[in-house]
DNA sequence: AGTATCAGTGCGACGCTGTATCATTGGATG
DNA sequence: CATCCAATGATACAGCGTCGCACTGATACT
């Protein structure tokens, strides 16, 4: 719920204008706990168009309000960003769940590496794939 | 051209056929130094069917062989795989040059991430993209 | 060497994900 | 409440990759 909360004011402040199609993807990712794909999202809208789910999420994107999560086999998911600023993915292979974590050392030897090929570090991306805690237990 | 030397022998060892559209795959690879993409690789074996190079980049990529480098905008490209082994990629957002890097201490702060989360870890990835050295020289 | 077998190939159709176009609509602002 | 232009919806399109299927040719067996 806090998603659509705050996110109402980002974008005004921002420039962009809260329509009623906004308001319906935002409440639509506030009910969701799990990663998405956009075509799931837009079955469960299907007053919005296509075109402009994928838009929305486009913006909101890059608007830290959800994050790109590149799967192992190449497929792309979404989910609302819990904490709103860069973090890392703990995805699991099992239950698909996506846990975002953060870690200053992990970006620490990224940057140091950087440094070391005199590259000049504009982003980056890590994701961890296997499986979580639950789906460890004995089948 | 050491790629397609140790390689016929990588596929034949694997059970793998050699065919001529194979080693012409391989070869094409080897006169290769820059990322490319199926496409453009496609454009310039003709006489080879596009599904088959998508097929024997697959296998390739299987194979440690050739290895894929997703892009900050989502795109994909490949390139031969240097070290054949686990690495990370710098990727110039410049120029598109793409360089591996390998880095325990990277690897391990990926590792301590998982256990802490209690994850067990079957894979990860780590991108890293800006601009290399040589595209830093003031325009 | 001759032949049988089936992995690999080529072609074209298809599917999925995302974008472009463009006429229409409806928020924000004064 | 009138105006303006960002945003929308519908649809066509583009890119990347896979599928199905008949054919071929590399490998193994005799």
């Amino acid at each position: 719920m806090s998603t659509t909360e705050g996110t109402t004011e980002r974008l005004e402040d921002t420039g962009y204008r809260l329509t009623a199609p906004r308001r319906a993807v935002l409440e639509a990712i506030a009910r969701t706990n799990r990663p998405f794909t956009i075509e799931e999202l837009s079955e469960r809208l299907p007053n919005i168009g296509r075109a402009t789910v994928f838009r929305t999420i486009k913006l909101l994107n890059e608007l830290d309000i959800v994050c790109r999560v590149p799967l192992e086999d190449g497929g792309i998911r979404y989910e609302r960003s819990r904490s709103g600023r860069h973090h890392h993915h703990l995805i699991c292979s099992e239950c698909g769940s996506v846990t975002e974590f953060s870690d200053p050392t992990l970006d620490e030897a990224i940057e140091q590496n950087a440094e070391t090929a005199r590259f000049e570090l504009d982003g980056h991306s890590a994701e961890l794939y296997g499986r979580c805690a639950p789906c460890q237990r004995p089948t």
